[in-house]
DNA sequence: CGCAAGATTGGC
DNA sequence: CCAATCTTGCGT
């Protein structure tokens, strides 16, 4: 097992500080093939607990959300608009349903774009960072800076909820 | 059981 | 502006 992988720890802590903290940080991907790609990561967006609209465990623990209240350091994807599959990353400890969607990777905008390079599917849900061989996040450079900014795309979530800067993006 | 909307993207 | 494409959650 790499000594650069980011164990269990890493993604321990609240969403609100993994979320800026994974920006810069390496994402590993083996394909079928054996090839294995490294990004950078450059677009993050934090989706904090049931109280938070814009979250998908605001409707609860269902079999969708459910790898959400699982200690951090798993997989979720789900798919969106019937085609593209959304990375994400759950944080905090169990019970605590949060979760950080990968925006971007260098190369790529968009977590749309990111899932369709990476080659997700629903066989993604759930899998540890720790022990998969073909998806996992490594130490990476030291981002010159940071910026935050409103998620994109959750309106529907109310005011209190779209407004809040929780989107993190290399400067 | 039907249906509207979605943490998006790309084309017209 | 709007279609693609399908899962999910909610209303009936």
């Amino acid at each position: 097992m790499d000594k650069t992988r980011l164990g269990n720890s890493f993604f321990l802590r609240d969403v609100l500080d993994v979320a800026p903290a994974l920006i810069g940080k390496t994402l590993v991907r083996r394909f079928n093939t054996g090839e294995i790609r490294s990004y950078i990561i450059t677009e993050t967006e934090a989706y904090r607990g049931e109280e938070d609209k814009a979250c998908h465990a605001s409707k609860g623990l269902t079999p969708r959300t459910a790898v959400m209240y699982q200690p951090g350091g798993v997989i979720y994807v789900y798919l969106i608009y019937g085609m593209y599959w959304m990375l994400n990353f759950v944080t905090s400890e169990k019970g605590n349903p949060s979760a950080v969607l990968i925006r971007g990777i260098e190369g790529f905008n968009g977590p749309g774009r990111v899932g369709r390079e990476l080659q997700l599917d629903l066989s993604f849900y759930g899998e540890e960072l720790l022990q998969s061989e073909r998806l996992w996040v490594e130490k990476g450079i030291t981002p010159v800076g940071i910026v935050c900014s409103e998620r994109i795309g959750v309106d529907y979530a109310g005011k209190k909820w779209a407004e809040k800067k929780w989107r993190f993006l290399q400067k």
